[in-house]
DNA sequence: CCGAACATACATACTGGTCGGTATGTTGGA
DNA sequence: TCCAACATACCGACCAGTATGTATGTTCGG
């Protein structure tokens, strides 16, 4: 009866999980076409189809909805996208090459670049609520591919040579540079050389891969 | 006399191209800080000592202005930092690494990260004239160190198997990916790491690198 | 050589639109 | 019946852009 009346009334009656969340998801898609203050909160709302006072019963303001926008947007995509599939991997380089191959080439995405990095790179110099949090998913993504690094060597899948934060950083640079580029030059093709290129980059931390490819093999 | 003139009466008297040049560089350190949209024109002028009749003689509006800070700005520090070292050097993994590990450490530099993809990254998706621009300046960037090192590789001081447009490519992007983080970071000791690793790769790149470590010499 | 006429190079004061934020009213549900 | 969960209407600051005034060089006829 009560679920039935639910459904039936209207669209959505009083749902504030739901509103928030669905605040949250618009926010996050204008906040990553236009960035942090190029976006329009009326659009927001509009695409949402509440008013002011649904938003500002939700969230304090602008800033606040933002920095929620971090934590509860762009924080699960890291997860879902490197974290998760680090921590199921037995390889880590198998599993790093499908992460960077995997990579969207929807001229949307490319256009609109990396969540995280847009965000960081326009609101850190501005705010510190904004450039911790952002710091933070760039630790987390860090540790997380340092880690599958780390236990990679110890199952012999990544070579005994390779420093894992080191390795780990320049992978993350250079991948977010890669986007940079791409997102500037509007060029899926060229995102999609740039995944190749880290790819085989991945390749070279594989143990004796040089040796098996030009002359025989040797212990290093 | 004319000049004992001009120099006597008061501190600049009618000097349109020096006022230009100081709205040019006055607007590119508050778009350096605070980015395009965030910079306040007022802000410029009280730096300058001009108002609002002089810069919108000078400067159609503001997006003009910003595309001159692009164009008389930014170019050409990039080509003093980039194009002109790597022109005149001999061994251009020698320039390279160079350059690369003279970027500045200084907080306000680290701070605010690396003008053009500042620029880029805030601008690309939301006014063509600034996208077009900054690619125009990433492309330069490129020609420059692709140019640099495949005629390096002539000379002999590049190994026969680099590809000089992918390793450019590369190097750039990972550049400007630890530019980033840095700046999220506030870190100038993660950036001095990443020179540091920028720099390592950059030595893998000269011929016979990995023989002339551990054991003699040999011809390949 | 001179000064009227004109263009350049600014200064001052104001406008207007945008947009974040608020004050207040209304409705639904436990 | 009370409070959360919204809707509506409005405010006000910020800031790019404009209208207009003014002073400084420059040109050119006499």
């Amino acid at each position: 009866m009560l679920d039935a009346k639910k459904r039936a009334s209207k669209a959505a009656a009083r749902d504030p999980a739901r509103t928030r969340e669905s605040l949250l998801q618009a926010a996050f898609e204008e906040m990553h076409k236009s960035g942090f203050r190029g976006s329009d909160l009326e659009t927001v709302l509009r695409k949402v189809g509440v008013t002011k006072g649904a938003m500002y019963h939700h969230f304090d303001n602008k800033e606040a909805l933002g920095h929620a926008v971090v934590d509860e947007v762009i924080a699960p995509i890291m997860r879902e996208k490197w974290q998760a599939p680090l921590r199921d991997a037995e390889n880590p380089i198998d599993a790093l090459i499908d992460i960077v191959e995997g990579t969207s080439l929807e001229p949307e995405h490319v256009r609109c670049g990396c969540p995280l990095n847009n965000m960081a790179q326009e609101m850190s110099p501005l705010d510190e609520g904004f450039r911790k949090r952002t710091a933070k998913l760039f630790a987390d993504w860090h540790v997380a591919v340092a880690t599958a690094l780390r236990e990679g060597k110890g199952r012999g899948m990544v070579r005994k040579d390779v420093d894992p934060d080191e390795t780990a950083t320049f992978l993350i640079a250079a991948y977010e540079g890669y986007i940079s580029l791409a997102k500037c030059f509007q060029s899926a093709s060229s995102l999609k050389a740039g995944g190749k290129t880290l790819a085989r980059y991945l390749e070279s931390l594989r143990p004796q891969s040089e040796d098996r490819a030009s002359r025989g093999r040797r212990a290093g």
